[in-house]
DNA sequence: CCCTCGCTAGTCAAACTTGACTACAGGCTC
DNA sequence: GAGCCTGTAGTCAAGTTTGACTAGCGAGGG
């Protein structure tokens, strides 16, 4: 259920074998830092965890060539790809009202096969619904709704939020299977990863749309 | 930002003096420890950095009358009275997509008197737009959305938050406006904690709603 | 009377997150 | 040619969260 290993190990699978500050950039370019928690030190605690767990394969890399300390590269081992699927799966699945995890699988979903990526997001749906029913039946009194005072105010909203999920959720059902995008078994996969060349228009600094501090 | 620090001023709060294991009992009697981080190690955390940082007072008490080890009683000092209230127009206020800030806050927001509480709803839909409309501007690019390839189905899905939490706000405000519930300048307050002698029905290891495990 | 169970009231290590800081190279300015 | 800024690539201490564990007491069963 961690959010910064489905994005790190999604990541570093993009480019095969990547290096931090190259997984951090693309966190950045992705806006990850403001939608989640992946900032600096997360991001390399990450890696550091998931290479010790055998999820990641570290490979030490002489001091690089424009400055800075000499840099570690990963490459998803075996069970690292296992992992990173399953994480995907898992997120795409499971309805909870944090937005982070929902964000990256939604970013990542292309890697699955569409008929999977659609028949999860069924099950999406189906989940929401369980627990629409499910707090309707365990918070509400015998003695009907209004005994809870403001409290009731909580249910309305979370009731509230999983229709406009679900609602949602129906929407790119439909648009994925009117055949939008392009999935994991039809070739040319959508690329979302800076180039080594390539300038990266979000850097850390450039402020983003929801930054409340 | 800190929702675990808002719930716990809160909890003592409505005891006036409460020790840590009461402040547990009123948050697994909320529901708190599934839909935030409000779990033992986490709350007593806070108690003891709020009473370093002077947001709270704390009483040594002899060795508890039921077993267990010597209890400490805390007390809301004036600065952690202020840090309460501001903690609590800031949830109200600031939209996020984290859930359990907005929970916490809509629990306790009987605290503050009618009219301001309708204000800083207002100001919390004026900021929900502010917000939508930075996503729109920010991320999509010239050439039209699109571009973006299934990228796009996240600034969608924000949107889509966004507008239902707007809606589900609006409603809410016309139900404090149309006169539901008892605020702070109003008399007999509702009570949400559970007295000496109660039951706690919703206590750890029973099972609610939403668990995703 | 002994043992186990559950309740009270927490503690603790390990993991994770935050935000600030370091160190080195190249380019620019004055 | 010294000082300074930017970009690269990370480290580190302090704070927070997690999940499991501790320890004392009373109730109840056998």
């Amino acid at each position: 259920m961690s959010t910064i290993r489905l994005l790190v190990l999604g990541a570093v699978r993009m480019h095969g074998r990547a290096h931090g500050y190259q997984v951090r950039n693309d966190l950045e370019y992705w806006g990850a830092h403001e939608w989640s928690t992946a900032k600096p030190g997360s991001i390399y605690h990450a890696l550091k965890q998931m290479a010790k767990q055998g999820l990641l394969h570290a490979h030490e890399i002489a001091p690089s060539t424009a400055g800075g300390p000499p840099r570690t590269e990963y490459e998803l081992t075996g069970q690292g790809t296992e992992e990173y699927f399953r994480l995907l799966r898992e997120a795409l699945v499971t309805y909870d009202q944090r937005g982070d995890m929902k964000t990256a699988a939604v970013g990542f979903v292309v890697d699955l096969p569409r008929a999977e990526a659609v028949a999860l997001l069924k099950e999406r749906t189906l989940r929401i619904e369980q627990w629409r029913a499910a707090v309707l039946e365990h918070y509400v009194p015998e003695e009907g709704p209004g005994q809870l005072g403001h409290i009731g105010e909580i249910m309305n909203m979370w009731v509230h939020t999983a229709d406009s999920e679900a609602e949602w959720t129906r929407g790119l059902i439909g648009r994925i299977e009117g055949g939008a995008y392009t999935f994991a078994d039809e070739g040319d996969p959508f690329v979302g990863v800076l180039a080594e060349d390539q300038e990266n228009p979000y850097a850390t600094g450039e402020e983003h749309p929801g930054d409340a501090h």
